[in-house]
DNA sequence: AACGCTGTGTAATAATATAACATTTATAAG
DNA sequence: CTTATAAATGTTATATTATTACACAGCGTT
């Protein structure tokens, strides 16, 4: 089987709620959204959720068990993700830094580590919160 | 009351177990670790590891939902971790580089965010594992 | 002594995520 | 078209991670 090109009715059904979306979704409130649509366990939800992670069209924000979408066309793969997390509202933003993401690209350690991939998230407070 | 300057009982036991680990561990693995010390119930782990992650005499590896202690004096406060984590055996790393922290640090967004701490995790094969 | 703060102990429960199994659908190869 | 196989589905049950709520103890300050 080659590589999937179109997705399937539930990964689109879980894609369209957090396209639509401005903020990180959790698992359980999708869950939630979906359950009219005729999806009705989490199993489901967690699958789907997966393969978008894996195909880059969403981001898991790690450090708060939350899905958003990937508003970069040219992210296309999910292995260079960088978020601001606002701790006092929670609004969070995909950061494109061209000269940051270079030098985390270009990062070498000195133990002969391959990197693949990485998620970098700031922390602190935006513009409204502070 | 004053900053406090020392651990309590607790927060030494889980303290002493993560310091005692190279890797990472796990809340719960933690609570099976301290039962014959007499800590009990998660939420008496989840204290003492909230309370030494705020200290930063520990970090929480998100992506992982594990613990690992923070070697370096330098760090005291968690505000600023770096990891590379291999994802074949799982080995987690602390990195201390000069000028990835630096660059990090004075990472400027254009909405106006005010930074005070972040997490960055790199992905990948360790020299074993390659 | 009264207060505020931090931590403790305990029980219950919430929130997040996966295992296991049977079945179905999509794609490619013969 | 048939068959083989990879990928996705549906369902039930369960594992894992984390928090709420409440009663109380210890310590330093006022």
């Amino acid at each position: 089987m080659q590589k999937q090109e179109t997705l399937t009715k539930n990964q689109k059904i879980v894609l369209d709620i957090i396209e639509k979306s401005s903020q990180p979704l959790k698992a359980y409130s999708i869950l939630f959204d979906v359950k009219k649509k005729g999806i009705n366990a989490p199993l489901q939800v967690y699958r789907a959720l997966d393969k978008l992670v894996k195909i880059g069209k969403i981001h898991k924000i790690e450090s708060r068990n939350a899905f958003i979408a990937c508003k970069n066309s040219k992210c296309q793969i999910a292995n260079a993700t960088i978020f601001s997390i606002c701790e006092s509202c929670e609004d969070v933003t995909e950061i494109h830094d061209h000269k940051l993401s270079e030098h985390l690209r270009d990062f070498k350690d000195n133990k002969g580590m391959k990197y693949n991939k990485y998620n970098l998230e700031f922390f602190g407070l935006c513009k409204k919160c502070v």
